[in-house]
DNA sequence: TATGAATGAGGTTTCATTCAT
DNA sequence: TATGAATGAAACCTCATTCAT
């Protein structure tokens, strides 16, 4: 189906330049992110990154004083996140954690998956070892607020008798872990093989099986455990 | 069976005026990992490698026809696992499956995470999107055995009564996916910041803490709460 | 008669209105000269000179067609020089020629050391061999009217028996070659380094020298002697 | 005429590698200085001196880090004057100091014309306020030390009665800035105009001249007068 | 076999110049 | 007229790979 509208071997003008100083900067993060998550940080070109946004490789460097710089400030805008926020919001809730846990967190989750921002933690994942500026960063404004949203959650869980007295810290990883892993693993090897894994229903799923084993709910029957042998 | 070539790696032969050239490529392996996890692939020159493996540049090449065959090489090398006769060995086991995910995964990861294997995992991460062979070999050798591993104990458990009916893809990833994320992290945020997980505490109570998600009845074992840090 | 094409800026209205339009080409000479003797034509950035003006990027361009002729026009306009017209004047004078050159000579060269035309001096230095028509401009309009000018004097002088009969072409270069180096020195080393040389003083003591050696009869006038500190 | 040894249209092949280390950097240093003191430093491509010496671009940056330090390696190598030496023969001179001038710095200074060396004084005149480590370098090793050797003959002269008792520090800029501005005309103007001075003759005459100056008596020798052409 | 000098494609970045506003 | 965002040729420099020794 051709479109009448579109004589594309005629106009060979290299679209007319077009002034638009406020939405570059945006765009060459969108872009940047795409190529540095698909490609890696080194092993996408700055040209690749400029051509991507519709722009040319010089305006690249207009918004962005060099490549370093750039993934810079994609990591910056796509993890500022409103972790503040949730907390101050979370503190504030009264009765029982569980359903926070079970509401907030999937939702929370199956957002950031579904958003830009699950490419950024591949990106700290791959790339943090050579800019020890955004590990900074990454655990200031990400990690430590994150981590504490959730140790708060649980240890209010816990003070009133609702859950289970786990090790906080370790409960905090098996609730996180997973959901990063799974942003990476989308951008990775997601990215390659038809297996995909369901992430919506794995992120309802994993948050239930934690739950499962954080909560007093009392048992029904038991069975006595023996020793295996190898590893 | 691997089907990215390395060169003969297998040659345990120690005889004393060989050694060291019967050695080369192991050696090389080891830099390329060291190297590769620590700044990624595209930003390690070939010459680091050779040198941190004590040769030449040229000596290399001698090995390994290109970086990329070197790559590959070394995600072969550090990812051709044991899976297949562990999974024999556990399909011959009687009884509760509880201890089996409680010790002998727990000392399979405890030993993995300390193991330069674990390096392999965030270069897997990091790279395989630019190297789809190597994504098709480590599903085929790494991920669809273990998934499948751990997939059969809980399906033996949940036949026999002792887990509850969850749905095992999803706890198969619960139980995998936070360990893959822990040897990612120690190569890379973990390399950045002094703020350390233990990890080996952390896969302890990780399998715990879903083991008793899983388990009809709660465990008895229990640890002291303490307050969180960091990740 | 230049013909290196300089934007007309012998316009000398003062009408106020226009005023600072009328000055532009001329403030841009101004920067272009301070900018190119200090850092080079090549490594002088278009835009600095603009800044440096006080006019955007885009305007110099309104005025001069590229750096290559703003270039052109700064050497053409610092050294357009009246030579011609001191020639006249001298050819006017009777009597002896010593207190011409004495006075003359050292006042002309006084005026020129503190001038920004000192400048264009090494900007020809530096830059004249990529551009050669500056060069023919050069020696059209300075070089050669000003060897004529000194070597008449020199001339009658030898022709009254004033002077010896010293060969007038290399005399000329003794006289006049210290003068260009001078300015040379002012804006290259001598711009870097703390040991300044003590141009008025050196510009009377050379002529006064020279002067010794092309008289018949040693000079009256002595000075006494300083230890030499450096360059 | 066709040298029938002279296949030139068949030997495609891009000439043989060949392994010279020793002999790169020299190479390197003379293609180095042609092309800086032609063109400018800035204005010469670093590939164009690996051309003219007969490498390719990688290799101008296995002996010299950045095109900086080639520079500062140029001037350093051309002007690692022996200056030092010279002094010390003269200071063992006896008797009159005027042979020692019309000798000893004609010939010197007809050898620096018509070396290579001649271009780096050019090069120093130019480029020295971009590069504050060769002004002071230049200062150091060949400012002072030349100046001191020329004054400490003048100091003597004066001493011992044969020469007036002028300030020794501008008699030696009047002896000096003529020759470094000669060697610079040489690559600078020289190279463009048919013009040229006669630079041998020159630099004797000036020494006459300022010699006839400097000593208590007129001299006996004297040259018939030329008319001038130009300069 | 082992070396490391040599190569040159290709990457990042700069900047003279243009042109839409 | 004046601006400065946009362009893209071209510069510097790196590094995977080759090959003479």
């Amino acid at each position: 189906m051709r479109r009448i509208d579109t004589p594309e071997l005629i106009d060979e003008r290299p679209a007319p330049r077009q002034r638009r100083k406020d939405a570059r900067p945006l765009e060459l993060l969108e872009a940047a992110l795409t190529l540095f998550v698909e490609k890696g940080f080194a092993a996408t070109r700055a040209e690749e990154v400029a051509q991507h946004a519709g722009v040319s490789k010089g305006t690249l460097y207009l918004y962005y004083p060099s490549k370093e710089e750039l993934l810079k400030a994609v990591i910056a805008h796509y993890l500022s996140a409103r972790i503040a926020a949730t907390a101050e919001e979370v503190r504030q809730i009264q009765g029982p954690m569980a359903p926070v846990l079970r509401e907030m967190l999937v939702a929370w989750w199956q957002q950031t998956y579904a958003s830009p921002a699950s490419g950024a933690f591949k990106l700290i994942i791959s790339e943090v070892r050579n800019f020890p500026d955004i590990a900074e960063f990454y655990v200031r404004e990400v990690i430590e607020p994150g981590n504490q949203l959730v140790a708060t959650i649980l240890q209010r869980g816990i003070a009133s008798g609702e859950f289970r007295a786990v090790d906080v810290e370790s409960a905090v990883h098996s609730l996180l872990l997973p959901m990063v892993m799974l942003c990476a693993h989308k951008h990775g090897l997601g990215a390659c093989t038809p297996h995909a894994i369901d992430a919506m229903k794995f992120i309802a799923d994993h948050v239930e099986l934690v739950l499962s084993g954080l909560l007093q709910t009392p048992p029904k029957r038991q069975r006595t455990s023996r020793p295996i042998k190898s590893a």
